[in-house]
DNA sequence: ACCTCTTCTGCACGTTTGTGCAATCCGGTT
DNA sequence: AACCGGATTGCACAAACGTGCAGAAGAGGT
């Protein structure tokens, strides 16, 4: 009766999807071409009118991720990749992968920490649209940086992961390193400052890569010891102090401590111990380089959920 | 590593439904020919790895979906079929969606009673797989008739539902009718009787069409009525009592009472009292000459949910 | 009314997907 | 070892599908 674009796309969607028709077929009873029938299901999914669930029977559930359950005490969900894929394509699939994970774990009310770098930027890029009430985004750490395009990219994907789900979205304007310790203690008083810290605070659900500093020049390093965050005497600092890895800029050691970490009194990331008390906390990571950040963060227990590709699940393993 | 059917279908529907690789990508990285990925994702979708599902956002629920809950208090879930189709092919595509739609709601532990009938035959021919632990399928009313094919034919149905989620099958060995009162009371009291009625009163889900005596001459009558099951005399008997319907061959008038229709003493299916306590109770029903029937059984308020095809919505409506 | 800018549509084409068929593989039996 | 029946595979072809493009249809603005 009605044709509102919508309402076709649901009509559409239950004929295919759910009765198996054609395109063709559809197109006929809803008198269009099939093309627009394309495009209307396409618009179905995207706008998570429909929704498609691959759901691995626990029983038996890939050896890999049983293993990694029992022995590390996270969920894991390996995502299939053969060997001769590209780094950058495993990160792409991983991506999309860890998206469409993510959607069906998002409630209403829901209080979302996001973090930033590459990996998240390309899970934003893959989000599949889905109504919620009253959620909220929040930014993990800061990141306008001394140099460049630090806050649209920080930003950009919060927009993303705002537009998705239907939720405020909240930055958080300060750099992702202070110079001094002392500033961040000043500007952790400031009102603006403390309403992110007290949304921090409340989150139900937090998202974020790990950063890695690899064996020493071999790794592709991550975003922030590249991207002209920190200068050469940080990153000595850094090696001083045994320093694996990050989540959100702060950094832990492999046994997983890092309360002394000297950089950590300046980065404005959340303090692990806090992370900690988050109900679900979702590590996305992808690329052998990440492995030694990821032990770091597996042994400090930060992660609720690990969504990764299959070689880094192996190598995870196999050690 | 492993190269198990399962294992090798859950890592193909991965990469096709959530990272978006072309079958043709998928079987290059499985080492097998794009054939037999296309045979592994059809069978991960027949055994419940993938689910699909499409919900409509019940804001905008589509109008009709909306007035008929209001008005009969029933979740309505209306098959979207052109008036141009055949019934035989509206038969076709609602018991699929049918099928689509109850998957979903099967839990482990579920007693789950069926009936048969032609409508609930269609819908058997569909259900998706679905693993769930010590679940029941039990049969609501009897069916071995005086003359043909009567028991394969809901012995049939069952086989397919318990298959279908993995469930033990109770099938109920008597006839569709008794010829005496009598004879009901004292099998009534049977162990092997006994059984099954106590497991129907402690279905936690009951799945059936509707039967309907139809504008007379005009309709289409439903299996009991023309299958051999009733005599001219029982005919005659059902119209003095004003009958229109039945589920699960129990008899109801207009107004959705039922108590003393006289065949009702003689029939083998769950008194409709009893009936009304299952907790879900998912009314299935296709084509136009089943509409007086469904009047009857939304007045005696059999069910909580209603699966129908476009077409018979309209009319329940519009008057 | 006219123009402009945007959105939507159907066509045409190349790509992707389902499936009948013959060949092959595999497990069990004689 | 030879044989057999059923399951599984890849091929080849037809059907179904996605998408760039050019034109149509709307929405606004002047």
């Amino acid at each position: 009766m009605e044709g509102s674009r919508s309402g076709d796309a649901l009509r559409a969607a239950q004929m295919y999807y759910l009765q198996d028709l054609t395109m063709n077929a559809i197109a006929r009873e809803l008198r269009t071409s099939r093309s627009t029938v394309s495009r209307l299901l396409a618009m179905a999914r995207e706008t998570g009118l429909v929704q498609i669930q691959v759901n691995n029977p626990s029983e038996r559930a890939p050896a890999l991720e049983q293993h990694i359950r029992r022995r590390f005490g996270v969920e894991a969900h390996v995502v299939p990749v053969a060997d001769s894929v590209s780094d950058s394509d495993v990160l792409d699939r991983v991506a999309i992968q860890a998206a469409r994970t993510i959607g069906p774990l998002v409630d209403s009310n829901a209080i979302i920490g996001v973090a930033w770098g590459s990996t998240l930027s390309a899970v934003s890029h893959h989000l599949t649209r889905k109504q919620t009430h009253d959620s909220t985004i929040v930014q993990l750490n800061g990141a306008g940086n001394t140099q460049t395009t630090g806050i649209t990219y920080a930003s950009e994907i919060l927009r993303r992961f705002g537009q998705a789900y239907g939720a405020r979205v909240e930055q958080f304007p300060v750099p992702a390193f202070f110079d001094h310790a002392g500033t961040k203690t000043a500007m952790w008083e400031e009102r603006s400052v403390r309403r992110i810290l007290d949304l921090q605070r409340r989150m139900t659900m937090a998202i974020f890569g790990v950063g890695s500093v690899g064996s020493v020049g071999s790794g592709i390093p991550s975003h922030v010891y590249s991207g002209g965050y920190l200068d050469r005497e940080d990153l000595e600092a850094l090696e001083n102090d045994a320093v694996v890895g990050d989540v959100a800029t702060m950094f832990f050691r492999a046994d997983g401590t890092h309360r002394d970490v000297l950089l950590n009194g300046r980065s404005t990331g959340p303090d692990l111990d806090e992370l900690r008390r988050v109900g679900r906390r979702i590590c996305v990571v992808s690329g052998e380089s990440k492995i030694h950040g990821l032990r770091g963060a597996l042994a400090a227990g930060l992660a609720t959920d690990l969504i990764l590709d299959e070689g880094s699940a192996r190598r995870l393993v196999h050690t």
